[in-house]
DNA sequence: GAACAAGACGTTTTT
DNA sequence: CGTCTTGTTC
């Protein structure tokens, strides 16, 4: 798509305030921000270093980056930003870390680290038999710090006494995680609100540095991502956000569709450009998004169109039961992929749950048909990187607590939960971290001469191999950190099977080289970095993206409704289109059928050519089989435009049948 | 600390 | 029906 049409060119060209895009699925959004990078820099002569670009994923950072990369000369994009949310926060924190009491080498906790240190805060809390699930814990916290709220406004705030529990929680989780040199995912957007609120000069630091700014997939901001934009921007207002309110799918996780309204509320010059020209799916399949979403209320009013062909009608396929909706859906790509020469690739198959693909990759196995699955485990979630990652940030910052834990008895070096029982508690009494605490720990204690001298000798292996980490080329010293731990050996004594053993000391290597990377790409220019900072930019980063994309074979996409945001295939089936799965059980308890109902557009439009919703008859359900009803929104999609299969009108379907055989008989006679 | 049995529970997920 | 966690035993 060379040619920009008037509503994007408009889109681009706009720049002298504030400016909203509405952009529609498969309107070219992401051509409308490259382009506008490129409009920014070489139009009006805004140096790149003067920009910044924010999105919500490594991916869609990637390929803006790429994109921009292909439209402007790379001497002019030196500086440009072009990063995640959570990446550009890392960059302030990192530059203004003084300001903020924070230490060079600060650890950032993923949400595992997290999990664990909130485990045990809550053992040791009085509160600890109230019942409450560590995950909503987990979640609760969270959406305090979205909302910026502090631990002391949490409590002051709290609505009942189990939010006053969390509320105390949360206090000590702040506290620990500030005496752990260490920062969540949340505080990453957190922490710059609070330091540009409080630091006027910094802020000014900022906005003098980041003069244009742009926001992609703007729906999914929460308060706090906001926060942090309006603050950047400031009265100036030079930014555009781009987003759609109908896609928004996030709001269970604090992102806040209502933002794009309240945008126009703060920035009452707001121009506001519809993005409603769709390059991707058919007539019939458009006319099918709109009309189910047309059945939401609408701040934006907006309609896709196309100018491709009307195309087939989608059709909905009625299956026996769960079985028979896996079988059918493989077979079918079986038969499609054969008559009509496609690829395994142009298929994708998309479902609410991931337990949903499991009886389908049981049939497609089963049939030879390769396919990839993503949104499964992550690369950093792997055991092996769990741990070498631990290693890393323990070297970097030994006050990390997680890492330390992480990884004091990985391999084995006999320190049993009795010592680290012992070490925890003095650390606690004491308020300072395990390894502040193991060196100077006295006789005092109650841990036994072996595990004391366990531990020393740990500290000092720590201690060493810190200060070679330091003063050496870091790669050969991490490559020696994996040897002296005899990492190997451990795996091998560890895993179902050797192949499985080598497998992830690959893993492991392709770490190591994914952080020599890291460093020689910035060797001798502003962008150097050192091994702290590689070390946080991975945690942020996963590295499964780039593998998973080196490996672009031929195979059949499977994924939740959620993960194929932004993508596009030919052909697309959606299933268990049934009550209680689409739209989600706990979402119709809630009363949020809205989301539900994106969900489903969002599914709908990533179909190019052909789309088919399948759901079974009966379902068994926790060992039992149940009846099931067919989506509301099936009854929501125009009836002119679909196809049913299987729904026991045989008339109906033999007719379709016999004049689907006539038609081609027809088609046969004219091509002899 | 590993191996096994009984028991609970059963969305979506990125950073 | 599965899975993941928890508790028991060696």
């Amino acid at each position: 798509m060379n040619k920009l049409n008037p509503r994007q060119s408009e889109a681009v060209r706009y720049a002298d305030g504030p400016m909203l895009v509405l952009a529609g699925a498969g309107s070219g959004k992401t051509s409308v921000i490259t382009r506008k990078i490129a409009y920014l820099i070489e139009h009006l002569g805004i140096p790149g270093r003067h920009i910044a670009a924010v999105t919500f994923t490594n991916k869609a950072a990637r390929e803006m980056k790429e994109r921009v990369s292909r439209l402007v000369d790379r001497k002019l994009t030196r500086g440009l930003i072009v990063s995640t949310f959570h990446n550009l926060g890392l960059n302030i924190i990192r530059e203004e870390h003084t300001h903020l009491g924070y230490y060079p080498g600060f650890s950032i906790f993923d949400a595992d680290d997290a999990k664990a240190l909130l485990q045990d805060l809550m053992m040791r809390e009085a509160s600890a038999d109230a019942g409450d699930e560590l995950s909503d814990v987990q979640m609760t916290i969270s959406s305090w710090k979205n909302a910026m709220r502090s631990p002391a406004d949490a409590w002051s705030r709290a609505a009942d006494e189990r939010e006053q529990r969390i509320a105390i929680i949360y206090r000590h989780y702040a506290d620990y995680l500030k005496a752990y040199n260490a920062v969540d995912f949340d505080d990453l957007i957190l922490l710059p609100v609070q330091l540009f609120r409080n630091n006027p000069d910094v802020l000014a630091k900022w906005r003098r540095k980041i003069r244009y700014m742009l926001v992609d997939e703007y729906q999914d901001t929460n308060l706090c991502q906001y926060e942090l934009v309006k603050l950047l921007v400031a009265e100036r207002a030079a930014f555009t956000v781009v987003g759609d309110d109908d896609q928004s799918i996030y709001a269970w996780r604090g992102a806040r569709p209502e933002n794009l309204a309240q945008l126009k509320e703060d920035f009452p010059s707001l121009k506001i450009v519809k993005l409603e020209q769709n390059y991707r799916s058919t007539v019939r399949i458009l006319r099918c998004a709109n009309t189910v979403i047309a059945n939401n209320p609408h701040v934006f009013e907006k309609a896709l169109w196309s100018d491709h062909t009307t195309g087939d009608e989608l059709r909905i396929v009625r299956c026996r039961n769960e079985d028979a909706e896996a079988e059918r859906i493989a077979t079918e790509i079986i038969d499609a992929k054969l008559k009509r020469g496609l690829k395994f690739l142009d298929f994708a198959v998309l479902y609410r749950g991931n337990h949903q693909s499991r009886l389908l990759e049981m049939k497609l196995q089963a049939y030879q048909v390769p396919y990839r699955i993503s949104g499964g485990q992550s690369f950093f979630s792997k055991n092996e990187i769990k741990d070498a990652m631990g290693y890393l940030r323990l070297l970097v910052n030994p006050d990390d607590d997680a890492a330390f834990l992480r990884v004091v008895n990985v391999p084995r070096r006999e320190i049993g939960p009795r010592t680290l029982e012992q070490l925890s508690h003095y650390s606690r009494s004491r308020n300072i971290s395990l390894f502040k605490a193991l060196g100077d720990m006295g006789a005092e204690t109650h841990v036994t001469e072996k595990g004391l001298d366990r531990l020393r000798r740990f500290a000092h292996w720590v201690d060493s191999t810190c200060t070679r980490l330091h003063s050496e080329n870091p790669i050969p010293v991490i490559k020696q950190l994996f040897t002296d731990i005899e990492y190997e050996e451990w795996l091998h004594l560890h895993s179902g099977s050797p192949k499985q053993a080598e497998k992830r000391m690959e893993n492991i290597w392709y770490l190591v080289e994914s952080i020599q990377r890291m460093l020689d790409d910035g060797k001798g220019t502003a962008d150097e970095i050192g091994i702290e900072d590689a070390i946080s930019k991975l945690i942020l980063r996963d590295m499964m993206e780039q593998r998973e994309e080196e490996d672009d074979s031929d195979k059949v996409q499977l994924m939740t409704l959620h993960a194929s945001k932004g993508l596009e295939f030919p052909h697309v089936f959606i299933m268990g289109l049934e009550e209680e799965i689409l739209p989600h059980r706990s979402s119709i308890e809630e009363g949020n059928i809205e989301e539900e109902r994106r969900l489903m557009y969002v599914g709908i439009t990533r179909a190019r050519e052909t789309l088919t919703l399948t759901y079974a008859a009966q379902r068994k359900q926790y060992g039992e089989k149940l009846e099931t009803i067919p989506s509301r929104f099936l009854d929501e999609l125009p009836e002119d435009d679909l196809r049913w299969e299987g729904t026991g009108d045989l008339d109906l379907e033999a007719n379709q049948k016999k004049g689907k055989a006539t038609l081609s008989a027809l088609l046969g006679d004219l091509g002899n």
